[in-house]
DNA sequence: TTAGATCGGGG
DNA sequence: GTGTACGATCTAA
């Protein structure tokens, strides 16, 4: 029999004298499961003879060896001789280790998981099409079962994935899964759309069954028969499948795919995993990837939705849902519709992010369910250790008790920041490095494998005991591949930008570039080089240093830098000499290193440092030729600011650098104040928001947020933990958290209040730039005090 | 300023 | 399951 298999999943099953590998694939002719003989090993170092042949006839009451070879890998860049040892079944290697580790110099690899060992050692990726022929055997899993009698692996991608969305709503007022049941599912996928729930309500896609033991089963039915490829859910690993499973446990049914019960796993983050039908929770996904890009600093479904697909949630009050279901509610429609839409927003938001997965997969070799759930250290680890192989290193192993305390004392010194001067500047251009950490590392070679090891071509500019040789260390040339890489696949993107897939390739690439850096200095890592950390920010800071300096010697200002960037005052001169300034720096940099001419913009302010002289890092304001403003750093970006303290100082800061009309500025502000004092303001330009952080009862400082949100309880509102509170400061007695209101039943506001706590404080560190003082703002020590506008 | 605690997402 | 590891942000010391 031959296939054409795309591998979804990988298990196994130990057998008495050996271990399976199975493959689980999608196939033209449905989900299969491919099966092979595959034998788990580890690396000892031995010393002499003696111990080596001791080891290839150790067998305890638990555990035997199975078969020793010798073998040569690169430990650290130097070649070792090491003994591969094999046993029967995985768990048999930790137990081997155990037994092992006092009689030999060392143990390697004993901790590489079985699953993704066989795909490594392979050369076989997920997701790609895989070449088999197979002898039909004994079913697994549910499934038609072979026995791989040969294969090839190809680069081939997957052209369809049969995904189903899966979203639930549960009861009660809390998310509280040992008291409250699921009250509906909603299953979405191409082909398939349906509610399961258990009341009669009336909507399209709905199916009523019995009751919520009921529900779960035909949940279960509907999967098996489905067979989907991929499951997926939005915080599905913190909430939706867990709960199923709790709620299953509570009805003491047991939930199962294929025969295999969904497993639970936790270390830091919980995820579910369930044996044949990958599990991807795309929030994770997100988090990692386009959620790095998005303006919006909130993950939550509605947000994320809105800003990639450009679709939100269905307007409903959740909170209603659990009075409508007890009260039978007509409302139930809505709520139905609201949880199928909410299926239907995460199956498009993994449409989305399906390219990117893909390439992942690609890219690190392992399965999609854990590809999606690494940190970028494991992505960048495990891209390191599919690598392996080619350059015959052995895999490093993980640091212990020990070592780990001790690597996290370690502390690296910062970026280099240059204070700007508080002003407003014409004429500002902007540079910076391209990929300044790893262009440094692919440049000095910054590794372990070349750590003080042969010739002294690269110093640490600060430190001279830290040098690198010039045999090109492993992980290095690993890196400067994917820069090249990255910049092959930009330069073909230019061809076709419309390209998903060179777009996905291109942000991977860049993910695990700009992760290598943090990877080295990650005290968890295998490939730890503190040493290497401490080289590349110092190199950052040489070379940063060294443009400034060059900037400074041409003649030009230096306004501003921050690690990698530069922004340098024109005055006079031309943007020419900018640009030649960038040529000249290229011409001496190293290797892949590139200084890049960013933008210019007309105009750019500088704000003072807090109740200090000087100008505040990182932040700034700038404007651009097409009058974009980009504000960074500043207090108003935040979130308990109303509407008209934001835009005031937006106003305010376009006006200066949009127009350079310093008394506009000041005039603007003045008609602001103005019309707050004559309660000319709407209500909407003054409604705060914070959210709540922790229940009411928790606090001993009463905000006026947390005044607010007792009013709400008050009136019978649920508030709590997350919930977000609106409010105005109104006209009373008292002091603020008195005079904090429901926007609804604000009569008047404070005027004194948002003049000097919200709009004032936003623009005085502005207007402090052009010599205005909060006196000036206010008009007073003038004629026009505030009275005398009234 | 730093270490320790707590969210985040979900109803 | 040859495992177990987040990261940003707020609060208290």
């Amino acid at each position: 029999m031959k296939l054409e298999a795309y591998i979804l999943d990988v298990t196994y099953r130990e057998l008495a004298t050996h271990t399976l590998i199975c493959l689980i694939c999608k196939t033209a002719q449905g989900k299969v499961c491919l099966v092979e003989r595959y034998d788990p090993y580890f690396y000892v170092q031995v010393d002499n003879e003696r111990v080596k042949e001791s080891i290839q006839t150790f067998a305890n009451t638990e555990v035997a060896v199975a078969k020793v070879e010798e073998i040569e890998k690169n430990i650290d860049g130097v070649a070792t001789k090491l003994l591969k040892v094999f046993g029967t079944h995985p768990k048999d290697i930790p137990k081997l280790k155990e037994a092992l580790k006092d009689s030999v110099v060392a143990t390697y690899e004993t901790d590489i998981l079985f699953q993704r060992r066989y795909l490594i050692d392979n050369s076989i990726t997920p997701l790609t099409k895989l070449i088999v022929e197979g002898k039909e055997t004994d079913s697994l899993f549910h499934l038609p079962t072979y026995t791989i009698t040969s294969k090839e692996s190809t680069s081939e991608a997957l052209e369809e994935l049969n995904v189903v969305a899966l979203d639930i709503e549960t009861h009660g007022k809390t998310l509280n899964p040992e008291k409250n049941p699921i009250l509906m599912v909603a299953l979405y996928g191409k082909k398939y759309k349906k509610v399961i729930t258990w009341k009669p309500i009336k909507a399209e896609h709905v199916e009523v069954v019995e009751g919520e033991a009921a529900l779960i089963s035909r949940l279960q039915q509907i999967l098996q028969e489905l067979q989907p490829d991929i499951i997926t859910g939005y915080f599905s690993d913190g909430f939706d499948l867990p709960y199923i499973l709790t709620r299953a446990k509570k009805h003491k049914m047991s939930f199962t795919y294929n025969g295999q019960e969904p497993r639970l796993s936790r270390g830091g983050e919980q995820s579910v995993s369930i044996t044949s039908l990958p599990h991807i929770d795309i929030l994770k996904l997100i988090r990692k990837t386009i959620g790095r890009n998005l303006a919006t600093r909130s993950y939550s479904l509605n947000d994320v939705a809105f800003e990639v697909l450009g679709e939100q949630k269905k307007e409903v009050d959740i909170e209603k849902l659990h009075n409508a279901w007890d009260t039978n509610d007509e409302s139930l429609t809505q709520f139905v519709e609201y949880n199928l839409h909410d299926a239907y927003l995460t199956y498009q938001l993994f449409n989305k992010l399906l390219p990117q997965l893909e390439e992942m997969v690609r890219m690190i070799g392992l399965l999609p369910y854990d590809v999606s759930r690494m940190a970028f250290s494991q992505l960048v680890e495990w891209f390191i250790i599919k690598q392996t192989p080619s350059f015959n290193e052995i895999i490093e192993n993980k640091p212990g008790h020990e070592e780990l305390a001790q690597r996290q004392e370690a502390r690296l010194k910062g970026a280099y920041v240059y204070q700007p001067t508080p002003g407003v500047y014409q004429d500002v251009v902007v540079c910076d490095f391209m990929s300044l950490y790893p262009t440094i590392i692919s440049a000095h070679n910054v590794s372990a494998a070349s750590l003080r090891k042969g010739k002294k071509t690269h110093v640490n500019p600060e430190n001279e005991k830290i040098w690198f040789g010039d045999e090109p260390g492993f992980t290095a040339i690993i890196l400067e591949d994917i820069i090249k890489r990255r910049m092959r696949i930009k330069a073909i993107l230019k061809e076709k930008p419309d390209d998903k897939f060179l777009q996905a390739r291109v942000q991977t690439l860049k993910l695990l570039a700009n992760s290598f850096y943090g990877y080295l200095g990650f005290y968890a890592a295998r490939w730890y080089c503190f040493a290497c950390a401490e080289t590349t920010t110092a190199y950052a800071r040489h070379y940063i240093k060294e443009v400034i300096g060059e900037v400074k010697k041409s003649g030009l200002e230096v306004l501003y830098s921050d690690t990698d960037s530069v922004f340098i005052g024109l005055g006079s001169n031309q943007r020419k000499e900018a640009l030649k300034i960038v040529e000249k720096i290229n011409e001496t940099l190293p290797g892949l290193m590139e200084l890049e001419y960013e933008g210019y913009y007309p105009a750019a302010l500088f704000v003072q440092m807090k109740g200090q002289e000087g100008g505040a890092k990182k932040r700034y304001a700038l404007m651009d030729t097409d009058n974009n403003l980009k504000v960074v750093g500043f207090e108003a970006v935040r979130r308990n600011v109303s509407p008209i303290a934001k835009k005031t100082q937006e106003a305010v800061l376009r006006i200066i650098l949009g127009e350079q009309d310093k008394e506009k500025a000041l005039r603007y502000v003045q008609n602001v104040l103005e019309k707050l004092q004559k309660k000319a303001i709407p209500k909407e330009e003054l409604i705060i928001t914070t959210k709540l952080s922790r229940s009411l009862e928790a606090y001993d400082a009463i905000g006026p947020h947390v005044a607010v949100a007792q009013k709400m309880q008050e009136k019978g509102e649920e508030v709590g933990a997350g919930s977000v509170i609106s409010y105005i400061i109104d006209e009373k007695e008292g002091i603020i958290r008195d005079k904090a209101t429901i926007p609804d039943e604000a009569k008047s506001y404070d005027a004194d209040y948002y003049i000097n706590n919200q709009v004032v404080p936003a623009v005085e560190k502005i207007f402090e730039v052009i010599n205005y003082s909060k006196e000036d703002i206010l008009g007073e020590g003038k004629q026009s005090d505030l009275s005398s506008f009234i």
